[in-house]
DNA sequence: CGATAGTCAATTATCGATAATCTTGACCGC
DNA sequence: GCGGTCAAGATTATCGATAATTGACTATCG
């Protein structure tokens, strides 16, 4: 019990890993005292944990009734899309100056993308191509954008999942694919043009999606 | 102390008034125990209340240092244009079509601005022009856009002093008046317009905000 | 004199216990 | 049976106390 971390940071990622990984399921509830238990902390930790899950929005609560992991319907993963098409489109404008020749951490990134690929590793994929864009939001230097772009991950929970269903017939090659425009366009520090390679980007994204969850069967 | 109501609740509401109207200045340190002490209740309480301060970036906290309040510069505010700036253009045009010929909200609280504007009283005028932003945010019907534009009330904080600071030498009326080409845009269903109109809107506030930040000096 | 280890006060982080509230299901009058 | 009431059990919200950590101050040593 020496270790210098606090306990309500390490439970809390020990339950967003349950809740990324699968082991707690939209819906399921959490509850403090057994959660405290199986981890043997007090309650207060837990608690404390569960809150900063809300506030990422991957955990509901409501008053004396307690906490379940939040549930994600399509059309709200729908609508994440448009917001991220601007968001990432101003990231490309504003990025653009600072990675133009400087792109060797995208390329080292899309260089990963492409070995999940070959690997058909989905797990590996969605990580890289969260670094992927992560790269490029915090290369903006727009501290408040990076904090804005964070507060939606909601979506990384959805993801492995998502990806599975927009992949429909093309393979993960495909997707890696789709980002190579984006590396060119910061490249040549074209900021109109970077701009608009990120929002085709997700954009794209979002179609695949539309597709996915329209003739795809529910996968759950 | 038998209230229904959570007392988490009551007492982040508390300290988020005495946050906005400048009882506790940035930088201040909010001391758990004290403010249970005063507030009449125990540590748990404010210690959550004070997490959830955190999460809207009202607050700040090391761990075992305790929390402050934060510390906004004038660099940060100025980040926040850009991000402003495409958020509610997508608004603008995710609205439009649903406010076409439906903007009599929004020339209710345009009267209230000009009333606000006539009687110069600041504070009036900031709630209206938040409420005005918030209508045509909600009315697009996204969610996630309503959440994202909610996380970026940072500003709401600095806003009465940054209206101070903005305004220089032209009058408040001035300022309400900027707002009667969005209401047009958005009565006419124009998308593109209204989203143009939007954007522009957040770009003036981004030029008044950098003038009144460079000769202006700094008022606190 | 300067640097450094040691002590103390203040405060946060965590604990264990209790009060408040919800949920469930048995029991009742009709 | 049917709807409604109420007690029991489960869980959250809050409390009061304790452990852990920090920062300031002091004393000691070179």
């Amino acid at each position: 019990m020496l270790l210098r971390v606090i306990l309500r940071d390490q439970v809390r990622e020990t339950l967003l890993t349950r809740i990324l990984d699968g082991t707690y399921q939209p819906g399921d509830r959490l509850v403090e005292s057994q959660i405290a238990k199986e981890l043997g902390t007090s309650q207060s930790p837990v608690r404390e944990a569960l809150r900063d899950l809300v506030a990422m929005h991957f955990v509901e609560v409501e008053p004396y009734k307690g906490a379940r992991v939040r549930r994600i319907d399509p059309s709200e993963v729908a609508q994440i899309y448009p917001v991220r098409g601007v968001l990432e489109e101003l990231a490309g404008q504003l990025a653009a100056p600072k990675l133009k020749d400087n792109v060797g951490d995208l390329e080292a990134i899309f260089a990963e993308m492409q070995e999940a690929g070959r690997n058909d590793d989905l797990k590996a994929f969605t990580m890289a191509d969260a670094h992927f864009h992560r790269v490029i939001i915090e290369a903006t230097g727009n501290q408040i954008l990076v904090e804005t772009w964070n507060s939606m991950r909601i979506e990384s929970r959805t993801f492995v999942t998502t990806v599975k269903l927009m992949l429909g017939d093309l393979g993960l090659m495909s997707v890696v694919e789709m980002h190579r425009p984006i590396i060119e366009a910061l490249r040549s520090g074209d900021t109109k043009k970077s701009g608009t390679e990120m929002q085709r980007h997700v954009q794209r994204f979002a179609e695949l999606f539309e597709k996915g969850t329209q003739d795809g069967p529910t996968v759950d």
